[in-house]
DNA sequence: TGATAATATTCCCATTGACGTATATACATT
DNA sequence: AATGTATATACGTCAATGGGAATATTATCA
């Protein structure tokens, strides 16, 4: 991933904002608009954006779809996301973004739907998974 | 400085390269132009906007504009500059910018000048110094 | 099948950004 | 004062971006 391409993703303060979610881990778009509090049209724009700069990926979960980084990642990447996760901290929408996470992240099943690598869960019937 | 706003002084090709060869040391803004190879009028306004966000500053040396990092940056701004520096090595268009940056350096008297934190040769009559 | 939930897309508009051309400013030299 | 050199600003244009409102799509559930 070219450096000019990782640095138009970190440019706009929403985008910035769910990056620095997604360093955490996967995200569905229902919990990243609770966390950010855009719209939904919003963050799912972001999101295509994103994606279409293969800064993440997407997948399906029934009715959610859940965003995540890339698993594999050029050098450059990973040392942007490191530096960005450090220097996040000082800053008080990221910290706050955080605490928000850590409150979705508490409620029931959640964690679990967003660690599978792909969706395998019983309740799940889509043809797509 | 703010984290959003150093993305994006980095977002624009040109305006990267310019940091990156700032990240050596001040430079005149025909330096910068011959290395990037852009308009003057081009390389002027990027500079004016990193200006403007507290990106670099400036300092009249005779008919020379010299551009500068800041002395004093930000923790967020140093981790985002080194990073910088360490990832534009594994981009030609970086690394030809910065061999060309030698051959500029190399010019009589070009150091001496760069070098000065204000004006003070001889050959300088400017009220302003 | 119909209703609902989650997400994406389309249409529209305002703002910003990038850049070319022309012009202005600042300084040095003669 | 006139000229040359280096740099900045103004004006106009075009493309990209951000965002609201409405609508479409995809999946689930009754």
């Amino acid at each position: 991933m070219k450096l000019i391409r990782i640095y138009q993703c970190f440019c706009d303060e929403t985008r910035l904002r769910i990056i620095n979610l997604l360093i955490r881990g996967p995200l569905c778009v229902c919990h990243i608009q609770q966390i950010v509090g855009e719209s939904q049209v919003n963050v799912s724009r972001h999101l295509s954006y994103l994606k279409d700069r293969g800064m993440v990926e997407a997948r399906r979960h029934q009715n959610w779809m859940i965003y995540r980084l890339p698993e594999k990642r050029s050098v450059e990447l990973e040392s942007n996301l490191k530096c960005l996760q450090d220097c996040a901290t000082t800053e008080s929408v990221f910290k706050s973004d955080l605490s928000k996470l850590k409150k979705v992240l508490a409620a029931e099943g959640v964690r679990e739907v967003l660690a599978q690598s792909c969706c395998r869960s019983n309740s799940c019937h889509s043809k797509r998974c």
